[in-house]
DNA sequence: GGCCAGGACACCA
DNA sequence: TGGTGTCATGGC
């Protein structure tokens, strides 16, 4: 399949989705500090349980940077509990907001000037934030485009035929931005609808998480999923 | 009672 | 460089 081809493939499967799903209104949260302290909350947690932290913090007029270096790590721990590796979490929300005071003076809008490879070399400095949890900060709260890979990409992806050379994070989203045009909005939605789609499929079709949506590559026949148009 | 969720990091060979 | 263990709650 040549170039061409796959950013074919690529539009048509979003469009299908988005015709599917609708609009997903990512990321949400009320503003961009929130999106960044969801997106380390977030990691390898149901965000049904994350909800639950960002509340509590809420509550407690801890979803501040200032605030949130003030208190003690065990407080932010039992404020984030909800939503799992609260110790973990609580000393990577601890380091994030000291590196943002210590270099840009808590200005989200001064650390979002950054160009792109910048920003993403910068926050991957910072204990606690990956690739996935840094494109999540620069596409989420910073509106700029860059794709976030996680394992449903990778496992919508894989099923749609269309691995990478490797399977790596970089080649995943190389994949992606190769072929599609460079716009923030589209990576957004494209990348929530696949997350819906993966979530969907695992909630009503058992057999799919199984087969299909699990890292083995196995697959399930085309009529197991419940919304395979999305897929052709 | 087991499995998994919008990962990242440390450690080891 | 790649594989494995660790961190942990809550819903199904």
């Amino acid at each position: 399949m040549d170039g061409q081809a796959i950013s074919q493939v690529l539009l048509n499967t979003y469009q299908k989705l988005s015709a599917y799903y609708g609009p997903q209104h990512w990321w949400p949260a009320e503003e961009p500090f929130e999106v960044i302290v969801g997106a380390i909350l977030t990691q390898s947690a149901a965000w049904t349980n994350v909800e639950k932290a960002i509340a509590n913090l809420k509550k407690a007029g801890a979803l501040t940077p200032k605030t949130l270096r003030k208190l003690p790590s065990e407080q932010i721990a039992s404020l984030i509990y909800p939503s799992g590796y609260y110790n973990v979490k609580a000393r990577k929300l601890k380091t994030f907001v000291n590196w943002l005071g210590r270099r840009y003076g808590d200005n989200l809008s001064n650390l979002f000037n950054n160009n792109i490879d910048d920003l993403r070399e910068q926050l991957l400095t910072v204990y606690g934030i990956g690739e996935e949890t840094a494109d999540s900060i620069i596409l989420y709260a910073a509106d700029k485009p860059v794709f976030v890979i996680d394992a449903y990409t990778r496992r919508v992806l894989n099923r749609l035929g269309l691995k990478p050379p490797t399977e790596t994070y970089d080649a995943y989203q190389t994949f992606f931005m190769e072929h599609l045009p460079a716009d923030s909005k589209l990576f957004n939605e494209y990348h929530a609808l696949l997350v819906c789609l993966g979530k969907d499929v695992c909630r009503k079709n058992p057999v799919c998480e199984r087969c299909c949506l699990n890292a083995t590559g196995r697959h399930a026949t085309e009529g197991q999923y419940p919304c395979s148009l999305a897929l052709r």
